[in-house]
DNA sequence: TCAAATAGTTTGATGATCTAACAATATGAA
DNA sequence: TTCATATTGTTAGATCATCAAACTATTTGA
């Protein structure tokens, strides 16, 4: 359907498709977790950079805080988070993952560590690190 | 908050940045185009493989049957889409976009496109082309 | 020919999200 | 200090995306 006659659109077709199977292999990695997809990333979240306010945590997932708070409800409910009064503003809380929260971060954390390895395997460690390079690049810019 | 003290670490941490700012990206355009995000995904679909029964569609999207009756519903009253029978299956459904659709397709792949430009503008001829060869081995495997 | 399979639709449910209005608290200028 | 304004988080009411299961119409194959 498609021809490649530019780079760039060679280059496209080679995103689109990279970001389709990278989407398609988080939703059955969340699936395999048997959590709902939003509690899911708010977990990724507080895992990767810790416990932070209600604010921080919508900003962190692009979602506004009426939903967030719905989110923190239900992680709380399954006993994977929780709010705990900050100290110096107290209209604030501070989300934070509890024990199990933690577990199922890093049980997440370990498959991205499974894929991101077996990425590194297929190209060996001089094209992982080229890779690492351009995706530097691109991250900076875009 | 994460020390990239393997390889695979320092690939999971830019593999997913990417990821993100990808989804970022693809939301922002969606939402200027003012479709809704399932109908977008739905032209995009038709755009780039041409027309196809829902059965066909629905499996390119990703959900089911039920889901894309709803979606092709909306096309067809937006005007971006239209069914037409079968000839050798009267069940059956072809979906095609119409003029209007064809011309939001487009419009949303001059977006990819420019995206893509930018990228290989930013990297050079020579990088972008060892990125494309990344990129070619990782969707072959994964 | 007719039972089973298939394509698509409908129905009833849940989940993810938004905006707008709200309550509680913090802040800063007069 | 005080009070108007800003900020943090919640709630209410809405829309959209999605699924599973039941259904209709049609095709297929033993």
């Amino acid at each position: 359907m498609e021809d490649h006659s530019t780079l760039k659109e060679e280059l496209n077709e080679n995103l689109v498709e990279f970001f389709d199977r990278f989407t398609s292999w988080e939703s059955s990695v969340i699936e395999s977790s048997n959590l709902k997809i939003s509690d899911a990333h708010a977990i990724e979240i507080l895992g990767h950079y810790g416990r932070m306010n209600m604010k921080d945590l919508a900003g962190r997932l692009g979602i506004t805080t009426g939903t967030t708070t719905i989110t923190v409800d239900r992680l709380e409910k399954g006993g994977f988070a929780q709010r705990v009064r900050a100290e110096h503003d107290r209209r604030s809380y501070i989300i934070e993952l509890t024990e199990e929260g933690t577990q199922a971060y890093e049980e997440h954390h370990r498959h991205h560590l499974n894929l991101a390895a077996e990425i590194a395997e297929l190209l060996g460690d001089e094209e992982t690190r080229t890779l690492i390079v351009l995706l530097k690049k691109i991250n900076e810019r875009i």
